[in-house]
DNA sequence: CTTGACCCTGACACTGATGTCACACTTTAA
DNA sequence: TTAAAGTGTGACATCAGTGTCAGGGTCAAG
């Protein structure tokens, strides 16, 4: 499918399908006139690079966890992008505990001040 | 003290100190040197700041959430801030739990495929 | 008086994902 | 045939926080 098609199906604007392309998380065919060709799968995958992004994983990481999600056979180096993962697990974690701390502080803040 | 002295003692930039100066996060007299002169408190604050800024809070609403922190009365609406705070912590709450998830994809992909 | 350590302002670079504009080509519909 | 819609590339803008550099005051110790 054009890109444009490929858009409205997955909800990711022309510019971010492309910026995909170039940073490699996504391939495409080209037809004769230049004209990226999109295979239906790539909807799918478009969606599952959007919500990786949406948790806040770089490009780069999205690079290397996409393979595994479609079950292909990855050649970089799988443990250490797990361990990425976890880290970045356990930030997230924290960073949760600590804001649902603030929140609470605040909220006793307000009763007491509010 | 001088904004170096801040900076060793906080751990701050001397970059980042004027930065949230001028963000309005954290203020200061002038010598009539033109020099910054900031109160002894202010290596608090600056470790406040910081820790909120790391937690991913915009500079715009460090601002606003500071004052409670130091138990000043807020002129901001503080009602919204406790709810913007609280979204953030369901947000980032939300993508710790998805990130575990993926990691635990992972893992078992790894487990079985690696 | 000079040197070196501070400090000031202003400005530009960077990161990452995306928006947007310009300009050119292709395809499709009227 | 012509206009509109779609696509291509390239380049610049944006956000936020920080690094860094230039050019110029200030101050204390030698």
């Amino acid at each position: 499918m054009q890109i444009g098609e490929l858009s409205r199906l997955s909800g990711a604007s022309v510019r971010s399908l492309r910026y995909y392309e170039q940073q490699g998380l996504l391939g495409s065919e080209r037809r004769s006139n230049g004209y990226r060709d999109f295979p239906d799968n790539a909807v799918a995958t478009v969606q599952t690079i959007r919500s990786l992004l949406d948790l806040g994983l770089p490009t780069a990481l999205v690079k290397d966890v996409l393979p595994c999600t479609v079950g292909e056979r990855s050649e970089s180096a799988c443990p250490q992008l797990l361990e990425r993962i976890a880290e970045l697990r356990d930030d997230v974690r924290t960073k949760a505990d600590r804001l649902a701390t603030i929140s609470d502080s605040l909220s006793e803040y307000l009763r007491t001040n509010g």
